[in-house]
DNA sequence: GATGAATGAGCCTTCATTCAT
DNA sequence: TATGAATGAAGGCTCATTCAT
């Protein structure tokens, strides 16, 4: 029955993502998934063929949630909206998504190089970025940002929006999300200098 | 003899260095770890009473060397200097110590906050940016600065700071570590927008 | 299933008995204790946390029937029938249990001061000397037995007791269970000197 | 030098039988027994080729002692004063090496069948036993004990003996030695029925 | 299909013993 | 001869994965 199936699966994912987040991939157990999801262990092992492959597409789940999100949202939209479209769909995901932006950071600082069957987020990352700075780019060839390595500023802005959420999760940043943004936008548009 | 000491629970930290940032904490296998240091397993036990600690200590080791760098390159200059200092230094550190980077990148992403025992990076983290901060907020007392979130202001510039890296260290981003620091600058002092 | 559990568990606690009481706590392996039970290691996790649980579960199993029998035995007895029936019934119980009894005089021996987890055998025997003194006591109220301090009068009696099972155990001493029944009777009621 | 190599080994046996007694064989760590005696790990490998060894000398040397003592004490008397002789004796070694005594009384239990290289102190036993015996023996020719079986006899006395004095050691039992032997007396040669 | 008991490879850690100094 | 740092074998325990029911 593909609809009942593709429940369990979506429940698994759930709870994955929810025992991912809390404990990182090796100390996340997968009974604690089956428990949390009220399925069997077998049942996880009959949608996903390991550990790996489960937290794998927990997160090609969410990240192709994130892009396509993302994408819809600077569509057609000129450089300088579409930057702030950027940061503003990002940090309202992760507001979402409290759960995904840990195993995101977490991933992200982890690199994936070398194993090969867990997804490649690096390579994702890549890709990624490399779309986004076609914006900074149309924005630098018509002249409304400074000249500026495109792949840098998208990175820069990138890493900032992450570190903020990041200090924002951890209770270091006390600013709501709205704040976040509009201080994102006042550094990367002005500068900090007067 | 307490240089002999010194010298084999370096080389074991400089191992640990490798194995852990190739690895990640839990893929570090401490026979590989003895391995590379040539030392028994037994001898590593002897300087450090579980893969915890020697983790931990590595950390510290390390993170103690970068705070110490960026305190005296940082003292005594103005608001805008200082900036520019941090930057230069965090970049160069990273560039010698890539190995390290790699832990650090990883821990930042991991939180360490269910784990005592482990090095609470998270706390080290929280403490050395504020401190940083003080120097935006010096900047903005001053008028140097927009009037600006002190430590949204730092970790806008820490997190684009380690992304730049993080690309160079993968591949994604060419520059030399010349460039981003320059592109670092521009971007926060003069902002991306002509 | 429940009643496929408990045969699991009663092998493994058998499996045990032999095994610790062959090589003692230290030098019984876990494994060895699987391979007699004709099960995995891990199966033997799942029914004891550790091996100080599996060892403290066969030591309480089997002083608990111990505990039970005499207690069964000396009910409604006259002191010094009920004393007779003391020394039967743990004369019969080793002689069914001898594996057993190397472990509980192994355990007597250790004394089990320092390690609070293992089971407290000494606490046991000390609550377990004080009931049956209980016997004597009556005994000696009622004018049947001389006036002697009656935890005195029942560690003696259990004392030799275990001595002549233990010698009878080495091949030390050729007596029949029932010999030694007699003779504890002989000695105990009427003195050795004539 | 022949007097202080005597000194050293008197030192490493004198703190080997501390944390023997303390800690049994498994738990006994020699290198807590060479910081107690105050030699390095290696000195004690250089008068032991062994930890067993180790054991087995602190084992016999006591033996020997106590072994000794009651040979003397019994001695040249009537066997119900050579008895009486052999409860004093053993008492009296006991209470003053009561940490001697914890480590006997684990062998004891232990039985130490298995094990060729450690002292047989099963077989010292028989053999101390057995020649006790002829005491018991004797006084059974003579018509001054009861016609039982000498070797149960001298069984039951020791092993009596030795549960009250480890009643005692253990707090069970409030009585003094002089109160211990008395019962003693007063159990095995009047026995308790009146 | 679903279950969850059973498996067993794998790894951290200990500590008796050795041996270069 | 004395030292004590270094060794490395050994074993308790975990948990992803399998498979009989």
């Amino acid at each position: 029955m593909a609809t009942k199936e593709k429940v369990s699966k979506e429940v698994i994912l759930k709870a994955a993502e929810k025992v991912f987040s809390k404990y990182g991939f090796h100390e996340a157990k997968i009974y604690k998934i089956a428990e949390l999801a009220g399925v069997s262990v077998g049942t996880i092992y009959r949608f996903f063929k390991s550990k790996e492959e489960l937290y794998s597409e927990v997160l090609k789940k969410k990240l192709s949630e994130l892009q396509k999100r993302v994408e819809k949202n600077i569509k057609n939209k000129s450089p300088d909206r579409a930057l702030k479209a950027y940061v503003s769909t990002v940090v309202d995901f992760f507001e979402e998504e409290e759960e995904f932006f840990t195993i995101f950071m977490r991933e992200m600082g982890s690199l994936s190089i070398l194993d090969e069957e867990r997804f490649n987020l690096s390579q994702w990352y890549q890709s990624y970025v490399k779309k986004l700075s076609k914006v900074v780019e149309r924005g630098v060839k018509r002249g409304v940002f400074e000249n500026l390595d495109p792949l840098a500023v998208i990175l820069a802005v990138s890493g900032a929006m992450k570190n903020l959420i990041y200090a924002r999760t951890k209770g270091i940043l006390k600013s709501s999300p709205q704040e976040i943004k509009e201080t994102l936008y006042e550094i990367f548009f002005k500068g900090i200098l007067k």
